[in-house]
DNA sequence: ATAATAACAGTAATCATTACTGTTTTAGTT
DNA sequence: AACTAAAACAGTAATGATTACTGTTATTAT
């Protein structure tokens, strides 16, 4: 289907591309609402799809934490996401595509690819762990 | 909090390790169903969580298919997920634990772990689509 | 046998996301 | 600049996997 250009399309991408933070469909709702007040939840949704199914943005969806995330950053990268605050990070981690490969070795289907994220603690968290234990 | 025997997850537990094709939470409902007909859906849930958390079982969430699977397996392995008909297949392929060591280099918080999945077209799937190309 | 509590069945609630509907924008064409 | 077809919109309802709640039943230790 042919994209038409929308101004809501235009400043939901435009507001991704400001954040490092993988912000979530309600987060992007909450401050494209600054600038079109009557923009509707639904229409953030639809183009948030819209976008990554035409790889403009990347939608992360991590298991456990059941809300999507999404990533203006296109590039290739990881991301880690942090158990106790649920933080999303971007890793500097070369392409492991020879995983596809490797994988395929005993495998009799075809691999396209894969998604990996790492988990634990964010340094913030990290901290507040290690001054907790000191105190007790 | 301690676990009591129940005779529901006895049998849920028991279920799952008949199977090796990482079933939903519906499926194991609707088989355990066979043997005690009045099971609830909030029982197999209850049961499956509870026995993810005891390490006993495996909680496969991956993003994009929105549903959870679960894995009697806990040997470690990696898994596939067929794009098309979405059935979720064993890989065998070594752990990969350096990827943690090596994502935690550029990193300042902890790294715990990561979870993997690959994608693409099982073997059934897969010649379903050459054989549509080749009548075209 | 008794008592404490974990687990149950059944049902209602949650909540991220998608679908639907009538109206408004866009963009190409007279 | 008006005309038209289709894409996009706002607002709202629906979906669906999962969790929470409630009164009852099963388990386990004394």
């Amino acid at each position: 289907m042919i994209m038409k250009y929308s101004r809501q399309r235009a400043a939901i991408l435009s507001f991704l591309q400001t954040r490092k933070d993988h912000p979530t469909a309600e987060v992007v709702y909450s401050h494209v609402k600054e600038e079109y007040p009557n923009i509707s939840l639904g229409t953030v949704y639809r183009n948030l799809t819209q976008l990554a199914d035409n790889g403009m943005i990347l939608r992360l969806s991590f298991g456990e934490l059941g809300i999507d995330h999404f990533d203006a950053d296109t590039s290739p990268h990881h991301h880690f996401v942090c158990s106790a605050c649920n933080s999303v990070i971007d890793l500097e981690l070369r392409e492991m595509s020879f995983l596809d490969e490797e994988a395929g070795k005993n495998f009799d289907g075809m691999i396209q690819g894969h998604n990996i994220y790492f988990h634990g603690l964010c340094k913030c968290c990290l901290d507040k762990s290690l001054e907790t234990k000191e105190t007790n």
